[in-house]
Formats: structure tokens, sequence, C-alpha cells
DNA sequence: TTTTCAATGTCGGAT
DNA sequence: ATCCGACGTTGAAAA
């Protein structure tokens, strides 16, 4: 990080002028964070209040704002990117307005206590890279079709519908259409009904048409495989961890 | 903050001793942030690997672990609740591993250059208190149907059918039975697809009975609106901005 | 901009 | 423990 400045335990005055000179004035964007004793009020698509406790704050370069209690991953109280953070002493109390125009939200934070607050230039352009998701399975049994079923043949991805878009379309081994969803982790109610839209609008004008529909989840509620059943729907077991690679569990022993 | 202990741009071992001193051999739980140039490895439901730059890291009592790029506002990567945090050298590297035994998953975290690290014991009790969740839409119509229309008799709330709990249910002013589905944002397929699940399953048995299906919402798009007509379903537009309370409007105009 | 859907979704509640 | 649905969901891709 190229510039880090910070206070340790400062007033109020002292804190707002910190963060006048080192992020609102400061030509690079800077990170904002401060660790207090701090109070929230939220309102726009709901409204909230937190009462007094002790949370870090962080104002992020594009806006972002978030407040973390000591546990817990979600922040108890934010705003998303393009929000814009304004700072003011306001009863004797540092506080941030955090206000999303174009959401028309807002939220306040009040910190009657300071322990530390400190601005960073982070430079990080990297982008996480992720395997396992469903775009993968969905290569994976393109590239594969018999993963799921011998002489099944994929014509189609993406397959556009009235209703949206099927993940995978094609012919099983007596041309008989296909239709697959694909869900990387458990199958829910709603998987096997869009599944059913899917196949019903296929259908139409062809009522008596066979049209095969298939989900492909790793694990299923009995009630889906019932709501499945219904439907005159199927199911493949098929999750990436085994099919993509399989060295999982020995490095998960290592701790 | 009870107690915060901090090091200002620390080697690598400097930090290892300061982590393992204020965090790990503290008597009293301690959240952990790191400010650094770090890389980024997971494993568990998916994959992920994250190369050089510079983020936050935040380690909580719960173990609950997030690492934070200088915009956005999720965690690049993260651990939730019930993960384990270790710590070492590894390579000459400040390393974080962070695992989660039940659910199979774990985190590493490399930081080449720490630019400050502090432990702080959080003293937070204060839990959110939101308005206008689904629930307090719910509890509103409840209190007053008359606000879906004129004669509406509700009788029974989380009604239990085969497929799920109807939120709402009850007469319309021709003794008809009403099913009322309530989403506090934006319709979507999935929730009139679910509420047609509803009605269907009230059905059961009695096939030609009329049932109304009425999905409240503030919001619906042009195709889940033609959804709703295919299925015979109804739309009321209501919202909890302007059931609830009719102020927002006004005080977000002071910013 | 709006719509649609995935997500290492997370989280809480009920069974 | 599993299952189920809400979330101030967020975020990305496509129309």
């Amino acid at each position: 990080m190229g510039v880090v400045e910070y206070l340790y335990g400062p007033g109020v005055e002292e804190t707002l002028d910190f963060v006048v000179r080192q992020v609102v004035q400061s030509p690079e964007k800077r990170v904002l964070m401060v660790l207090g004793s701090c109070q929230v009020r939220y309102q726009g698509r709901a409204r909230s209040f937190l009462d007094w406790g002790e949370r870090i704050l962080i104002v992020k370069e594009d806006g972002t704002s978030i407040i973390h209690q000591p546990s817990g991953r979600e922040p108890v109280n934010w705003q998303p990117h393009g929000a814009r953070a304004t700072y003011l002493l306001q009863d004797r109390l540092f506080t941030v307005h955090v206000v999303h125009r174009k959401n028309r939200e807002r939220m306040a934070v009040s910190f009657k206590k300071i322990e530390m607050v400190f601005a960073a230039r982070m430079d990080d352009r990297a982008r996480v890279q992720i395997v396992g998701m469903e775009r993968d399975i969905v290569d994976k049994i393109m590239e594969n079709p018999e993963l799921i079923e011998p002489g099944l043949r994929i014509t189609q991805r993406e397959k556009k519908t009235r209703s949206g878009l099927i993940d995978l379309f094609g012919y099983d081994r007596h041309h008989v259409p296909v239709v697959i969803e694909v869900k990387r982790s458990q199958a829910t109610i709603s998987a096997a009904q869009q599944l059913r839209m899917y196949v019903t609008d296929l259908k139409r004008g062809n009522d008596k048409a066979r049209i095969r529909g298939i989900l492909c989840t790793p694990r299923i509620p009995e009630m889906v495989c019932r709501l499945l059943d219904d439907y005159g729907l199927e199911y493949r077991e098929f999750g990436w961890q085994h099919q993509l690679f399989d060295d999982q569990q020995t490095s998960l022993e290592d701790y």
C-alpha cells in the first residue's frame, strides 16, 4: 500500500480533520477504516436502527460502505457501490452519511468514541479465478454428454424459450428431445419448477409430444424428488467435486 | 473497545508473534485485522485463486474470515462462522489458514508485506432492528385486509400446504377462497410459480373449485405479469413504503 | 436501463 | 442435523 495514514485513539474533531485531509481532499482514492463505538441508522428499501456498539466501518473507493460487528459474515449495515460518503460533526459525534442517490437510500453512522482511524491507498488489480461454478459443470457435460447417460447428444446450450434460457438441450439415444437443467448445489423446489416450465414451453402446440426433463444436481431433498415425479421429470446425481477433480478429500485432511 | 493493540509496518515474523500473543493466546476473544499485500487460495464448494494485491483481512471472534478488496460490497474470499484460523510462516510469508471442518472447506491467505495489523476486543451486544421486511407487510395486511380489496377476510397466516407455507389465506366478499403471496421487492417468475403451486395444491380433489391467487408486490415485470395471466392469478401493487409510512421521500431530499 | 439468474450465496426458523 | 424461504440479498450477463 503506497500510503497508510492512521490515528490511534483520536477525538472526534481530530478524526474529522484526518478524514477530510486524508480521504476527502486526497487526490488519490483512499479506503477509510474506522474502529469505534457507533450507532447506525438506515433508510431506503427498508428502515433500520442499530444501537451503540463497537464496530468496524469501511468506506471503499467506489463508495461501498460496510459496517461489521465482531461476528458474522454479513455487514450489519451497508451501502453498495455508487454511494457517496460525507463526513461531519453532529452533536459531538463523528458522523458519516452515506447516500445512494440512484437507489434513494441513505445510512448514517455516528461514532462517540474512535479507537482507530486509518486511510490507505490500495493497489489491487487482481481478480479472483473460480472453478466449480455452474458454467463449469455445463462445460463438462457439453464436452462429454455420456456423463449423463449413454447415447445422449447435446445440440444447444442456453436455448431460448418463452420462459427463459435452458442450460442444455439435446436428444437421447432414441431421438427423444431432452432438456437439462444444471444446479451446482442442492436442488430446490424452484429449480424443479423452472425445469417443468421449460418442458411445458417446448411442448406448446404439441401437447402429447414426448420431451424429457433432467435435473442435474449433486443432491436432492425428498420433497423436490416428489415434485419431479409428479411432473414426470428426472434427476441425475451430478456433482462437480467428483467430476471435475477428486482431490478435495485428501487435501482437506492435511489440516 | 477495551483493548486495541496494533503494529505499523511490521515484518512477517513480527506479525506472527503479534498475532500469537494478541489473538491466539489471548484469554478474551479478539477480532484480527491485517492490511497488506496477499494471495488467496480457496478450496471447498468450489476452488479459487486470487493473485497478489493489497487487501484487508478480518478474522472475527466466531471464526468468520473475510477478505476485502478496495471496492465492492462482497468479500472476494471468505469463510463463514464456525471456521478456525491458524497462523504460521510459510516460505517467508505470513500465512493464515482458515479451515471449516464441518463444511470441509479451507482458505489460505499469504501476506508478503504487512502495512498494519491490529487486534481488538469488541463489545457489541446490540442487534439491528429492521422495519419493512416481508413479515411487516404481512402484519399490515392481517391488520387491515381492506388494503388489498374491500370485503376481504383473512383467516389464516402461514397456512400449510403440501408444497409449502402460504403467507395469507382468507375469503373475498363473495366467500371465494383467496391465497395471498407477499413479496417485499420486485415480483419474480419463481414467486408466480410458487403462488400457482399453492392454488393448485388447495384445489386438489376439487379441480373445478374456484380459488383466487393474489401476488402482492410493489413492482412486477412484464413477463411475470403474463405468467400470472396465463395461470389465472392476480397481482396487487403493494409496497411497504407507501403503506407502512410515507415520509421517505421528504427525508431523503435532505441530502 | 431493466430483467433474469447464479452464488463458495448467508442467515434464521422450523421440523 | 436437514430443509426451506427471505434477504435492505449482491453481482454479472444479456436484452
